[in-house]
DNA sequence: CAACCGTGGTG
DNA sequence: TCACCAAGGTT
């Protein structure tokens, strides 16, 4: 029987489809590739004012190459994923000086790339070049698990196995770059997670999931677990100027590369911090004064982030250097910081009006 | 394979 | 208040 499904879904999307996101605009492999690289694991009303602003600084490949790196974080600065936007530049990098500011129309040059994957390489190549290629993103795996009643989590090796050889199949060699666009603007607005609109649904004849009213089962949820709680300390250190000490977080981890507050010990007891400092920082405080803690939630896990604030005596010991560095809280917040920090440093500036 | 990596919206 | 999760990739 002839594979409808390419045809239909065409169809729906010349009507229905989104055809004018930003990065439909001046659509070249740059810009289609730093769309792809911040909507992994983003919505898309999200990154819009992100993607503005990053083409309006970093407008191709050579300027987001020579940049220096903290104005690239800056730029993802509450986007968060960090380590993709280190990734997005050490590849600009290499596109640079391999492949002569040229992005490679080849899936597994592209996958070299670091932060490119199998299913963002698919999508620049068709997106950016139109050759076929197939996607499969997590709406495409949701239409893709109802339309054929795939079974399982999709983060399971089989079922992505599945789900990749049903995406192929798909795919067709006309019109890729729309039928592309097409099956993530189905699963983004008619196929939903939660109560999808299958009464719109160009696919609904065939998709086994609604012939047996079985849409919600597909696709498989993920096991849970359950999420450590961490605590931590995180300083306010104030000089006599009314400057904040930033600390830049190391390379990998949480919040790498961005520039945040001083982190202690939470084994440290609140009438220790002023030693603490001392010690750790070289750096002579007055009695902390601490700021209502809060719990923020990570992928992974709970952190309780516990704010102190404490008066720099005199000349410390820690000057500006490529880690540290002392700055108003203004001059703080236009660098990258993470958005909890960002949130605790505006709300700290309210608490130091009083 | 599983852990890790952020944030904001949603119910 | 909170679990869930969205245009994934790397280690």
């Amino acid at each position: 029987m002839p594979d409808r499904f390419a045809e239909r879904l065409l169809e729906w999307y010349d009507q229905h489809g989104r055809h004018d996101l930003p990065w439909h605009h001046n659509r070249n492999a740059y810009r289609v590739w730093v769309s792809e690289i911040m909507l992994q694991q983003t919505q898309v009303t999200t990154v819009i004012p992100y993607f503005n602003a990053f083409m309006e600084r970093f407008p191709d490949v050579h300027a987001l190459a020579e940049a220096p790196e903290d104005d690239v974080l800056s730029h993802w600065s509450g986007l968060g994923y960090y380590a993709r936007a280190r990734n997005l530049q050490k590849a600009a990098k290499t596109v640079v000086a391999d492949y002569a500011g040229d992005f490679p129309a080849d899936q597994q040059q592209l996958e070299s790339l670091t932060g490119i994957g199998r299913s963002t390489a698919a999508a620049i190549i068709a997106q950016a070049f139109g050759k076929r290629a197939a996607i499969l993103d997590g709406n495409v795996k949701r239409v893709l698990a109802r339309y054929h009643a795939v079974a399982g989590w999709p983060g399971q090796t089989s079922v992505l196995k599945t789900l990749w050889e049903r995406a192929e199949q798909h795919t067709p060699h006309e019109r890729v770059r729309d039928y592309t666009q097409a099956i993530m603007d189905l699963g983004a607005m008619v196929c939903t997670r939660t109560r999808p609109n299958c009464d719109t649904c160009p696919l609904k004849a065939d998709c086994a999931a609604y012939t047996r009213g079985e849409t919600t089962f597909y696709p498989g949820s993920k096991p849970k677990k359950a999420k450590p709680e961490k605590v931590t300390w995180m300083v306010i250190l104030e000089d006599a100027q009314g400057r904040i000490l930033l600390e830049r977080r190391p390379p990998s981890g949480i919040w790498g590369g961005l520039w945040s507050l001083p982190e202690l010990d939470p084994a440290f007891g609140a009438d220790e911090l002023q030693d603490a400092c001392e010690q750790k920082l070289g750096l002579s405080c007055e009695t902390p004064e601490l700021i209502s803690g809060f719990r923020h939630t990570f992928s992974h896990y709970h952190l309780h982030i516990q704010p102190a604030r404490l008066l720099v005596r005199g000349a410390g010991a820690i000057g500006d250097n490529d880690n540290q560095r002392w700055l108003h809280r203004d001059e703080a917040l236009s660098l990258g910081l993470p958005a909890p920090i960002r949130t605790l440093l505006t709300d700290a500036e309210q608490v130091a009006l009083l």
